[in-house]
DNA sequence: TATGAATGAGACTTCATTCAT
DNA sequence: AATGAATGAAGTCTCATTCAT
């Protein structure tokens, strides 16, 4: 009922996937501001078949972000089931902030607003994700480890906060993101 | 000790004076990416003018956020004397991130170290305002209102996560600043 | 005397015709500029495929356009045949404004040698249009209802008016095309 | 009252002139199509320069096309004042045609309404054209020398096919341009 | 033969910086 | 010193044409 989409010809498909691998890497290391050009250089291709896979610039930082996001939604719900419940949400916001955030700038970008906004791109993922955050905050909150006054958006405005601080000082981050997240707490 | 700068003419120091002010609020409300040309068409000058009083855009930043970094300095040290000295970091922190930042986006920029790195573009500036935030945290520390083993760089960050927190959802911060700080006190 | 060229092979046939279809109406429609992809993806089929049939786009155009004066060639000599001989130009030339330049954007540009110079790209087509021409206004000047100094050209030249008048302002032109044309008649 | 525009620079003057100078002759000789980069190729300058003074393309063909248009203007009212009132329309539309018309294929493009929409791009221009239009045929009609049932609208129309037939050919618009104002003139 | 992916030369436009006036 | 005009290197995107599958 939906239309065919029939696959990719093979080299087609290596190609996209090859822009694509280049931008996650470019993105990752010098954030969303990178010319197309540079990533059609990179990737060893012509800018047209970059455009002709992303139609515009805005489409290539959807593919690129929307697979992060949903890499991203899926290990939350893995910590979910996975592990302690009354943890998972703690170790959900360490991870994106030592391991994602640490190694990704373009992520980081993403969540934060910069370069594109998320919640209009690609409001499936967004919603997606703001129900796993919620899921997890719902557990954590029933375990009694974090604050009853909190809410969804408060969580990503404090990844958002922390994935800034790793930004600017990784070394500090180390130390702080569990101080930052005991301030979630109930006294 | 200083190399000698012979004063500048009345008139060149008064469009100096008012490049800087048109920059700080074009900087403030929209960023650290308007066009030198906007700037100056706003002070009333030809662009030519800026670049003589600021050689490159990053010098304008430099003078700009210099400027905003030293009044800040002069924020804190006035919280040093005027208030409990045991809230004055908390006070600062806080007034930092809902006053300051949410005007301000050239400076939340700026300290996040987005279009300029102000650590190496003016150490002294960057001192200073170490040496503040480190009696602040001195005395908050002394009177037992923070934890040990916090460090200066370490309420730097912690200040880039709250403007970034800030910047991205201003309604969530006016609630969440108290938590996250709630987190540097001993448990 | 012609070179020998294989038949095409019925399915080859097929797609040329399908797309030499589709040719026509999307230039009647949109006018020469439109995209060779375009054409291809409405006739289905790829962009190869146009390209092996027409291996430029003038080649496109010029058989899109030989077609449509072949066609305007019989339509003139039906009018010669099954009119009064002495209307039958003026009955064309009504007929080629109002009815074929009415709703062939195409066809009007290519007249108009917008895009493409019918005289140099087909010369076989030129000459029998000029050839029927001449029949119509020999007939027309034989009957003394058409100045005997007008020439061939000269009544393609007024036809090229025409066109460009009805593109203009279709409106008008349904009042006008009388109007100028009797101006061929002897005063 | 009106807003005190000061007179440009020298040199900025003389630039701006060149420009379009340059843009005259090269919209006459190839059309409106040019490439800016190409006009600023030929003006000597970069492309920047003729972006700050006509900071769209569209920008330019306005200027060129406007100060067409008035020249055109001043040479209708010159005849309506000059040469027998009676003559004048006719006068008009044969110097247009082959005066104007056989040396400025962007003037009969953009009369025509090909790449620039004169009336949407200038109004004032449009409209003046237009009452300097009806002037000429309120006189020609008035010495009963042109149809009562011709508007000025009707007029416009004759002059764009006027000048595709120039463009077309030349020679034979010569001796047709009398021949299709004939059709004016009351049977 | 058909497909549609890849190419790459431009097109328009912006803006930090330099320089003639 | 001030002005604002000029420069030219990007940056995004389009499209006729070629070529691997």
């Amino acid at each position: 009922m939906t239309e065919t989409e029939r696959p990719l010809r093979a080299d087609a498909a290596r190609n996209r996937a090859r822009v694509l691998e280049v931008a996650y890497d470019t993105f990752a290391a010098d954030g969303l501001s990178v010319p197309i050009d540079e990533i059609a250089r990179r990737a060893g291709v012509g800018a047209g078949t970059v455009y002709r896979h992303f139609p515009t610039k805005e489409d290539l930082f959807r593919a690129v972000v929307e697979d992060r996001i949903r890499g991203i939604i899926g290990e939350g719900r893995r910590l979910l089931t996975a592990a302690d419940p009354a943890d998972a949400l703690f170790e959900f916001l360490r991870s994106m902030t030592l391991t994602w955030g640490a190694t990704d700038r373009g992520l980081s970008e993403a969540l934060a607003g910069v370069g594109i906004d998320v919640g209009k791109a690609m409001p499936e993922a967004e919603e997606e994700f703001f129900a796993m955050l919620g899921e997890l905050l719902r557990a954590a909150q029933q375990a009694g480890v974090v604050r009853g006054d909190v809410s969804v958006p408060d969580v990503k405005a404090i990844l958002v906060g922390l994935q800034a601080m790793q930004s600017y000082n990784d070394d500090a981050a180390k130390r702080l993101t569990d101080v930052v997240l005991d301030g979630l707490r109930p006294r």
